[in-house]
DNA sequence: ATTATTTTGTAACTTTTGTTACTGACCATA
DNA sequence: TATGGTCAGTAACAAAAGTTACAAAATAAT
């Protein structure tokens, strides 16, 4: 754990956080479509991102998905932060996009590092802001721009963290976290197919030239 | 000065750090309309509400707006806040909704309060939640709701911000901010006048029970 | 008072998205 | 190889939203 942290953390965090986050952090791996946070729970504890992804979704009253944007390597969950500060419940789900690996800490150092360490501080706020921003983005293709457009930068976005040009969801999985119908989206993606940008198959869908 | 602080900021923030903020901020009086952040542009200071309202917009590459949210009175804009942490650019427009009044402090402060007081860091925290939440309850909006349920949102939230059951805008004014035509405005509210929901008038919208 | 401008109402039409229904292809496994 | 389930393709239609065009009413400007 200690070589990941510092790897991957080892340019943002003082060595004396390191330290302490080896210390009362706990390494976790969890499995592709590992539910790690559900809407109207309590946050127990903050995720520091080592590998993988997680794609954080917003649900409406019927039950329907949207999906809001992906944590990373380097990355943390600032919607949990804000929970852990105000013990508030949680507005949001988090699922496993692949097979990640990830430090939890417990929310009781918040508080603390907030005020020790510098370098906590300005992670935070820089989480804040990345999170904020990347809000914005989605929000900019929803208001914005068509499902045809909202498609392809779906697909784009999910080949690049996937870090394959193969997407492997059928199309309803897809039209769920648009929040759309599956016809709809069998109906763009065969039109893309059509103008040559990517081939259909069953369950996957290779990504030529989007 | 110092008494709007008080009131109130007086529960939020310690003495000392009221007394700062009296010393390094500066009063401002500015009235509607009046632009504070342009998109693009880099923030010299950050606003501390104290009365009024301002109304925070994102806008697309065709010129078009829509309405993310309102500040009011004890808030703080955390897109400012961020934006000073990393130097970068504004993503947003602000923009007084009301006539409105409040202390602009200067950015090199953030730093320095963040790490001396707690209360500031709890303020900043809070901001910042409270931001990433309407964010997410106007992200439903768009996503989930039709344009008449996005419209009568609009009506109730401006109704309540401006503490008045008068809409003092023209049809063209809202489609821009819900980014949509004026015609479908038109359409919609004529149906909910049709339903007794509110009167029509021109430049005004009287609502009765929406 | 006359003219010009702004605002609203409405019709007619197009495009986009959503819905329902049915089909055949594919896959697992009994 | 039969069977049942999942997945994708497509047609036909409905609803929502966007577009264009024009007219009437209210207001402002001259």
């Amino acid at each position: 754990m200690i070589q990941d942290l510092k790897s991957i953390y080892g340019h943002l965090f003082e060595d004396a956080l390191i330290n302490e986050i080896a210390q009362v952090g706990t390494y976790k791996e969890v499995p592709e479509g590992f539910k790690l946070m559900e809407i109207g729970s309590y946050v127990k504890g903050m995720p520091l991102l080592v590998s993988g992804a997680i794609k954080v979704l917003r649900e409406d009253k019927n039950g329907d998905e949207l999906l809001l944007y992906y944590l990373e390597k380097g990355d943390t969950c600032s919607v949990t932060m804000s929970c852990c500060m105000g013990v508030t419940k949680s507005e949001i789900r988090a699922i496993a996009e692949t097979d990640t690996k990830l430090i939890m800490v417990p929310i009781q150092k918040m508080e603390t590092w907030t005020s020790k360490y510098k370098s906590w501080r300005n992670f935070v706020f820089e989480s804040y802001h990345n999170r904020l921003n990347e809000m914005l983005h989605t929000m900019d293709s929803i208001a914005f721009d068509n499902m045809d457009k909202r498609l392809i930068s779906y697909l784009k976005e999910k080949s690049r963290i996937n870090n394959e040009n193969i997407i492997r969801n059928t199309h309803q999985e897809i039209a769920y976290e648009l929040h759309t119908s599956r016809v709809v989206i069998s109906r763009l993606l065969k039109k893309l197919e059509n103008l040559g940008k990517l081939e259909l198959h069953r369950n996957y869908i290779l990504i030529k030239n989007v």
